[in-house]
DNA sequence: ACCCAGGGTCATA
DNA sequence: TATGACCATGGG
């Protein structure tokens, strides 16, 4: 059985550090970790060049800004009116909480914690948070995740959220030579990225595929590098 | 026309 | 706690 770890390595051997996430900013990657919620990135992507151009791309312009207008400007993310306002409620905590350098202070609990009570932030929009912009080891359970590692057999898709996170926490740090937070925080960055770029069209959602990893025969395998010689 | 995308909330049982 | 409805644009 292939271990989480190895996954890890492989696909990184293949495709090479992916320097995530995307953005000039912590704010912007925590913007953009909101409206990517469900989403394609290409159309978060125009949301966020609307920002820009608005030059709205701050926590007190979104604040102040008429929720129409703010709401038109997030139109090609999509839930642009739910968007519109879950992006107002992360701004008011941010901002309630004293922006980014006092939230850089909180340890990695009480800032998640501050996240997930922003109503709007789930858990994997907090942890996209904490770990691209507070740069915290925290490990991104998405549904690509899921997909992919059950069937490779490792996991059981049906598992809450903080199960799945707490148990790639554990075996991933298990597998590490040095538990250093630098190490874990570089497994975590580059893991998930490389789930998310390269998950893409590997396996797809239903019902092409069932448990054709089991099989040996899914294209997670070819990008996993794993070849015939070294299954 | 259909499927799906870097989820989350809320009402209901 | 566990489903289901809902949110909505845009690319393949």
């Amino acid at each position: 059985m292939i271990s989480a770890y190895s996954c890890f390595r492989r696909l990184l051997r293949q495709h090479g550090p992916q320097d995530w996430w995307p953005g000039d900013s912590a704010f912007e990657i925590m913007v953009g970790a909101i409206l990517t919620q469900n989403t394609a990135w290409a159309n978060v992507e125009k949301a966020i060049a609307n920002l820009i151009g608005q030059r709205a791309l701050e926590p007190r312009k979104i604040l102040n800004s008429r929720a129409e207008h703010l709401a038109e400007w997030l139109r090609p993310s999509g839930y642009f009116n739910i968007k519109a306002r879950r992006l107002k409620n992360f701004c008011h905590w941010y901002l309630d909480n004293g922006g980014y350098t006092a939230l850089a202070r909180l340890d990695t609990t009480t800032l998640r914690d501050g996240l997930l009570s922003v109503n709007g932030i789930g858990p994997e929009t907090a942890d996209d948070i904490l770990l691209y912009a507070f740069e915290r080891p925290v490990f991104v359970i998405d549904a690509y995740t899921r997909r992919l590692f059950s069937r490779l057999g490792l996991i059981d898709p049906d598992s809450t959220y903080e199960t799945l996170r707490l148990w790639f926490e554990t075996t991933l740090t298990r597998s590490l030579a040095r538990n250093g937070n630098a190490q874990r925080l570089y497994v975590y960055n580059e893991l998930h990225a490389l789930i998310v770029i390269h998950g893409k069209d590997i396996c797809r959602p239903r019902p092409l595929c069932h448990d054709c990893c089991l099989r040996r025969q899914c294209a997670w395998y070819q990008i996993a590098g794993l070849s015939a010689a070294n299954r």
